[in-house]
DNA sequence: CGGGTCATTGAGTCAGCTCAAGGCTCGTGG
DNA sequence: CCACGAGCCTTGAGCTGACTCAATGACCCG
């Protein structure tokens, strides 16, 4: 059961032809008709607030879904309870590939602030897939992708201090920005230190004091979700401290 | 030296319709002539010595291969130079998925003993799934799990304690041998402590403590790397000890 | 203006790291 | 057959980066 509902508001009608983020999300290298017929089996709800829930672990899986505007995290709960954040997703992202294996999605997306999101009923993807080799091949790269960014973060996770991985977050975001046609130097975090702690493994107080660090060294400027990287250099040199 | 008898499954006339992993690997859900098909396409080489490298980051991706006999270990590398192990893969399990985004290998896997390949040319895999969307559900399934299992390496490496993760880590092989018809409570560990250690996002010395640690508990028996879990009761436990 | 949430900053603690020493096993060569 | 070296593993001792605990500040909303 979607919580999305079905009502259209004027903004909702834009097609997949026209989404600025067309180059991005799942029409990438389609045909113009093709990005037709995938428009067609498209779902377009009311936007989501903020706290809002896109699916939740347990439910069944019946759709993927694709950001469309705003910000979206998804979490995992282990068996005792506690939550981890395994990703953020911003416009032109696709999200819900959690499902497939199982058929229930093990993940929970929750949007970090209002956001349009699009809704793919997943058996017609299958089908259209078949009819659309380059869907098809569009999909699997979205799923490798995504393999691709959990690794780093694995190994984030594993090797690297928490000033290099909060470097790392904010050069992400920076470059995600970036691909939209932003400009990657400045931007709103649209989630709080406490999402930001969880996902990278760190709690608050080491979040904010390496905010705190960066600030004073003139890499960025902050004032509370503002950021401003006024020293691109030395952030990435920050992703990969040396170690000697 | 592993468990695995070098007699039987080494040899490379099996044909995927005969083999023991069939209900794991890639047929899974294919009907019988579906088999053939893919038997049709999958490669199978002479086996492969402890260190061969199955492919190597950086090479242009043009398949996906199973391992049908010993273990695999998968590395990344980051800009700085530093290996981090993602992945342990056993007979059934299927590698090289991280190259389909951008055509080429982020990964390199290594053979951790003697070992048996399937290898399945993917642009063949692409066209056999559009006429076979069994094939193609399965492959998707197979995708899907792979991020599922990085999530919760994840959630390891971001909230859970030394012994927890060697507990989660030992607790995982065990069910992947049972879900192969093996015995879950003894084993022979394909990969070094270091490999371990690297992979759990730990120190060799720290791995080696937390085994003997577990020893002394009662809880498993070691013999290099062999290992006797004797109270998976209190290895289950150990994966999510109580914070307080 | 009071209560709640979120963020910052400081002080002290500790799990896992680094450094160091020594043991076990296996292969090689005298 | 033993000596030797090279890996790999284990164990001990001390250090340190991030955690916990605690207090305070900033902002929002009713």
């Amino acid at each position: 059961m979607s919580l999305i509902p079905k009502t259209c508001h004027l903004h909702n009608q834009t097609h997949c032809g026209d989404c600025r983020l067309h180059a991005l999300c799942l029409p990438l290298s389609l045909q113009i008709e093709e990005v037709g017929k995938l428009d067609d089996i498209v779902q377009r709800g009311r936007p989501l607030q903020k706290g809002d829930v896109v699916y939740r672990a347990g439910e069944v899986f019946h759709a993927i879904f694709a950001v469309r505007s705003g910000a979206v995290k998804t979490l995992s709960h282990s068996a005792e309870g506690d939550e981890q954040v395994t990703g953020f997703y911003l416009p032109g992202e696709i999200i819900g590939l959690d499902g497939i294996a199982t058929g229930q999605h093990t993940n929970t997306a929750i949007a970090l602030e209002t956001s349009a999101i699009c809704e793919i009923p997943f058996n017609r993807l299958e089908e259209l897939s078949i009819q659309m080799p380059n869907l098809q091949r569009r999909f699997l790269q979205i799923m490798s992708r995504e393999l691709a960014s959990d690794q780093q973060l694995i190994t984030l996770l594993s090797k690297k201090a928490a000033e290099e991985r909060i470097a790392a977050f904010l050069v992400s975001i920076s470059r995600r920005n970036q691909g939209r046609g932003l400009v990657g130097n400045e931007f709103y975090l649209p989630m709080s230190r406490s999402d930001i702690g969880n996902f990278l493994g760190l709690t608050i107080e080491t979040v904010s004091r390496v905010f705190s660090r960066l600030h004073k060294a003139g890499i960025i400027q902050l004032d509370k979700k503002h950021v401003v990287i006024s020293d691109m250099a030395a952030l990435l040199d920050a992703t990969a401290a040396e170690k000697f």
